[in-house]
RNA sequence: GCCGAAGUGGUGAAAUGGUAGACACGCCGCACUCAAAAUGCGGUGGGGGCAACCCCAUGUCGGUUCAAGUCCGACCUUCGGUACCA
């Protein structure tokens, strides 16, 4: 049953290694192909079989692109900044650095293992000095940005108009506002456990692992990301995506169109200004609902109703992310009221204002004109609170049960009574353009992008503070993440960093300086990385004009890797690389034209593979027992690429016995079977089956249907062992359709044919459409569209021959029998139906 | 709730609107063997019939069509994402 894969892997990937098989081609007059994989995390566990899943299909891709004599990139990195590193730092006080190295050295080994075609020179480390001086660099590209709205672009800063009454430190802070890396005062999720700020997509982890998370505003900084909210939404239309993801984007990104009002506030000049998306229920308005956190809220607050409102903003600060989504579930509102009034813009009505957290502070304008009528959320809290429900639309047919959110006809509204819903928001965001007190609008869900975290294994941000708190921006880059042996972070809500002070403070021309001490997400690296493997050795530029042209253009080719990744890696990518679009560094507007998600594999159980439940499947238990190939087969016959599927350790026994199969098929009793090799025993099912695989697998291999392929081989090997002699020719073309699935064995199997040079640069086989030309074909006849027989008749038969024929058939004939034959449809070289009475 | 993906043999799965179940796993049988394993060859959706054949069958119910796993409508189930976004 065995054949030897362990000598054979060995023996090759030493070769490749050696012979630096698969590095990259630096000719830029030939046709390109950039195929990439998201690059993982070097964790402490190693390798997962989920990894190798999306690898082996780019590799597979790679590889034929290769012998299509394509420039190929394939490349491999470490996106190896991280918590749990960080985190097994202040168990152990073991520098994250070293067990990085050692992460990324393992995963290594493993992935060469695999013998993925990787070109190795071009390895890249997010943690590396000479990786995140581009990180940074970027960073300070953002920093010295704006975005213009008119041009619908980023611009330097220097281009910023400042209004000339500005000196001095106003005009410097008129700059920052506009820079596209900021610092503001936003709520966070604070872990006081970890001493760090968490990322909303990270609480939940916490959380369930029983980390206290709260809300507290601090200091950090943002990436301006709302900015490119419409070029984000639009640029989606031009990209080979699954359509899945597409969705998720869109979703995140949230536009939806409406329009501001200004309310007038009793008493006061001040203004009160929503978002909506309904300005025909502007009728409908009977309170209005500020979030808890809204500036007004001071100012506007009867001195009657101070306490109260003291009380329940602070009560609302309290709240974690998972109490209010409970309070959502349960369709329970609070809120109390601030004892102001607002005035209705149309009718001059008093309107009473409430705070309740169910309006949030984040979107929108952070108030909202609350039509109870109209709106399931207005509604619960009015019927809570005993406020008047008044409806302005009512159904175009049958009934209207309130709250009706639907289209329909606007009512109660006067000139606007009459309009169908859509004529009805058109018309009322004219009058208020024509009033000035409102205007259409389109509003994202977009938020920017907190970017700050207090962490010591991140990049440093390259940004100094002088003792009036202007801010600096370091020239020399990169900015070393100092050598530290205390990674707990201060406590305060700054990094480890803080606690260096002779990193933090610093003097530069008889001046002194205050580092920044935040480092940045674990996303920045990842977001650009795929430029870097364009050039990455580069230490003036983050890739050459030339390379970046060359490789990005049209963007990655094919980028495959989890879905997880479908909205925040996904997003913040294209983001950084429209702004190096805008200042003129990349040459595209979007990063990644094809883009693929390969599906989770399951335990055998049917379950995620975990620890806990013990069904983990280790990727070097695989190899050692079965080899690399029958491993990369295995994982590319389990299914459609893009599904989640379990995995079976019986089926991995049937690929092992095919590739064994090909091993006996070629080489026998371990020397090369001359009797396969010999003339053809039949040359025309030879050719036939020969060239159909090349044509099956040639095209398999474009849609990654990577599991039709391997069936349509195992079937080519079916029948070389029924034919027992198919010619030179032939067995070799096929091991070169094998070749980048099962890279060691062809290449054995290459060599023992005496074939000069690596298969890895063989020449792609091209199927000739004439053997595939059949002269018959197996004829379906069909009654009503019941199979009633068949026969076996000559290809381009004619319509009529065919009914005569058909009709010739013992069993057609008795079912046709008494029977009037009322239509007839051929479809020819294929089948007749015969419609009966 | 909303958005997305998917429901086909005992199992993983194939199938430009035109022979449902390719290819594998498993199982059964035969050959080789003293025997077993390995290997090779054959069979294998369910039901009926000695047989030729017949009936049923792609989550459910309808529809379009000469013809539906595939297209359309409603529903059920599973998985993934998201959720007070005004």
């Amino acid at each position: 049953m065995s054949y030897p894969f362990a000598e054979i892997e060995k023996k090759w990937q030493e070769h490749w290694d050696k012979d630096q098989t698969f590095r990259t081609g630096e000719d830029f007059s030939k046709p390109k192909y950039y195929v990439l994989d998201m690059f993982p995390y070097p964790s402490g566990a190693g390798l997962h079989v989920g990894h190798p899943e999306g690898y082996t299909a780019t590799d597979i891709v790679a590889r034929k692109r290769r012998m299509q004599g394509f420039n190929v990139l394939h490349p491999m990195g470490w996106d190896a900044f991280g918590l749990p590193a960080e985190r097994y730092a202040m168990q152990t006080g073991i520098h994250p650095a070293i067990t990085t190295k050692q992460n990324i050295d393992n995963f290594r080994r493993q992935l060469k293992a695999l013998g993925f075609s990787y070109d190795w020179s071009r390895e890249i480390d997010t943690t590396s000095p000479d990786y995140y001086k581009f990180t940074q660099w970027i960073f300070l590209q953002f920093f010295n940005s704006w975005y213009d709205t008119e041009r619908k672009k980023a611009r330097p800063i220097s281009e910023l108009k400042v209004p000339a009454e500005l000196q001095g430190k106003e005009r410097e802070e008129f700059i920052a506002k506009h820079r596209l890396a900021y610092i503001a005062n936003m709520p966070v999720n604070w872990c006081a456990e970890l001493g760090t700020v968490l990322a909303n997509e990270e609480v939940d982890e916490w959380v369930e692992k029983g980390y206290k998370v709260e809300r507290r505003p601090m200091r950090q900084w943002m990436l301006r990301i709302t900015a490119y909210a419409e070029r984000l939404l639009t640029d989606l239309a031009e990209l080979d995506w699954p359509q899945g993801t597409i969705e998720l984007q869109k979703n995140w990104i949230g536009q939806s169109t409406g329009a501001l009002v200004h309310f007038g506030i009793e008493g006061t000049h001040d203004k009160l200004t929503v978002f909506t998306t309904r300005p025909d229920t502007l009728y409908g308005v009977t309170f209005m609902v500020l979030a808890p956190e809204h500036p007004l809220v001071e100012t506007l607050t009867a001195e009657s109703r101070k306490a109260e409102v003291e009380a329940y903003r602070k009560a609302t600060a309290l709240k974690t992310d998972l109490d209010r989504q409970l309070d959502a579930a349960k369709k329970e509102k609070t809120g109390v009221m601030i004892g102001a009034h607002a005035i209705h813009p149309l009718t001059g009505e008093k309107i009473p204002l409430y705070i309740a957290d169910y309006v949030l502070m984040g979107y929108g304008t952070g108030a909202i004109m609350a039509v109870p009528a109209h709106d399931e959320r207005d509604f619960a809290f009015a019927q809570q609170f005993g406020i008047a429900v008044k409806q302005v639309v009512k159904a175009e047919t049958g009934e209207t049960e309130l709250p009706f959110a639907g289209d329909g006809l606007a009512v109660n509204s006067p000139v606007f009574d009459g309009l169908k819903t859509p004529e009805a928001k058109t018309k009322i965001i004219a009058h208020l353009e024509k009033e000035k007190t409102g205007e259409r609008r389109t509003q994202y869900k977009l938020r920017d992008w907190l970017f700050s975290r207090q962490r010591y294994w991140g990049e440093p941000v390259p940004i100094s503070f002088d003792d009036e708190g202007s801010m600096v921006a370091e020239e020399n880059l990169p900015l070393l993440l100092p050598e530290s042996q205390n990674f707990q972070p201060s406590g305060t809500g700054e990094s480890a960093l803080a606690n260096i002070p002779e990193w933090v403070n610093f003097e530069r021309k008889g001046k002194k300086y205050r580092r920044e001490t935040n480092t940045m997400p674990q996303w920045a690296g990842s977001s650009w990385y795929y430029l870097r493997f364009a050039d990455p050795h580069n230490k003036e530029r983050f890739a050459s004009a030339e390379a970046e042209k060359y490789w990005l253009a049209g963007g990655v080719d094919l980028y495959v890797g989890g879905g997880e990744h479908a909205v925040l890696h996904l997003l913040y990518a294209r983001f950084w690389h429209k702004l190096l679009y805008d200042l003129g560094y990349v040459t595209t507007k979007e990063p990644f034209k094809k883009l693929v998600h390969q599906g989770i594999i399951l335990g055998e159980d049917g379950s995620k593979m975990s620890k806990s439940r013990g069904n983990v499947i280790n990727p070097d238990t695989v190899v050692a027992e079965y080899g690399a190939d029958t491993f990369r087969l295995y994982e590319m016959f389990m299914g459609p690429l893009e599904q989640m599927k379990p995995w079976s350790s019986k089926s991995i026994e049937g690929i092992y016995r095919f590739l064994a199969r090909v091993y006996r098929l070629y080489l026998g009793e371990g020397q090369l079977n001359q009797k396969l090799l010999a003339a053809p025993s039949d040359e025309k099912a030879t050719q036939k089956v020969l060239h159909q695989t090349i044509k099956k697998v040639s095209e398999d291999i474009e849609t990654l249907s990577l599991n039709t392929a391997i069936s349509q081989m195992m079937i080519f090997v079916n029948e070389a062992y029924r034919l027992e002699s198919i010619g030179n020719e032939a067995a070799q073309t096929f091991i070169r359709l094998l070749a980048p699935f099962a890279p060691h064995l062809s290449e054995e199997i290459w060599s023992a044919l005496g074939m000069q040079g690596s298969i890895a640069v063989a020449s792609w086989p091209q199927h000739d459409a004439k053997y595939l030309v059949e002269s018959d074909f197996e004829a379906v006849i069909q009654i009503n569209g019941k199979i009633r027989g068949r026969t076996r008749l000559a290809m381009g038969i004619s319509d009529a021959d065919f009914e005569s024929a058909a009709r010739g058939v013992d069993t057609v004939q008795a079912a046709l029998d008494g029977k009037s034959v009322k239509k007839v449809i051929v479809v020819k070289n294929k089948m007749i139906n015969f419609v009966v009475a």
